[in-house]
DNA sequence: TAGTCATTTCGTTGTTTGGCGAAATGTAGA
DNA sequence: TCTACATTTCGCCAAACAACGAAATGACTA
């Protein structure tokens, strides 16, 4: 139960579920994740930190950056379907496909110059 | 987004998930689930109005109770597969155990007594 | 070892939310 | 119509939460 309402109020704010819906092109290191939607850094780093927590993403860290992911097949059960939940009933909504076409201009920019824009 | 919001909003609450589990034996009105929860009955009332805005519930009026229920395979697929992962992620939970164990006292009750216990 | 820089943590602020009791609503029966 | 009564709505309070900027962290490099 515990686990279960940790997914359910991770999944409770719009720009959480942005987030799952984003990385799932592949990974994102919280500058771009930041750069994409327009928040502060620390701001999505706590988004980020809830997800985390919840068990809907993982993270490497590189160098500077910290990179998120989606768990793959591994994950637990209630996970996986929770982030299948979200895939089919938003991958094809309005926002999905706003957000996929500003994270194509995040992708093509250089993650330092992403960086010195924001002065993080 | 909109939909698939509220109903992530409806789940965020463990009161409101600990309803929907409660519901898969058959419907229930307010007065049972507030003797089953121990809530004030305008706070239960609150919490069914969220998940019956989402969808997730059903309501039906006969004399003077409020029946509620889940609803059947015509719900929208995002309404179903949300449901189908609470009860598969939860049904077997100590707390889904322990509220089945007080439904089955609450259910053997006349509803008037419930209700004049209440002072409803 | 000191500096740089991406990320996290902290402290604050305004908003949202869950809880309650009291009042309003609406329906069935007298 | 008047009453009884289950449910909903309203108004309030306290706790939780999202957002921000500033300060702390921690890793790599000079």
């Amino acid at each position: 139960m515990r686990e279960f309402m940790a997914i359910t109020k991770a999944l409770s704010d719009p720009g959480r579920v942005r987030i799952l819906l984003s990385l799932r092109r592949g990974e994102l290191c919280v500058c771009q994740i930041t750069e994409l939607f327009g928040l502060a850094t620390s701001t999505v780093s706590k988004h980020l930190s809830i997800l985390n927590q919840a068990g809907l993403i993982l993270s490497r860290k590189t160098e500077r950056w910290v990179y998120y992911r989606l768990p793959d097949k591994s994950a637990p059960v209630a996970v996986r379907e929770a982030l299948d939940w979200v895939h089919k009933s938003l991958s094809k909504t309005d926002a999905a496909a706003t957000d996929a076409k500003r994270l194509q201009k995040v992708l093509k920019a250089d993650l330092g110059e992403i960086c010195r824009r924001q002065r993080c």
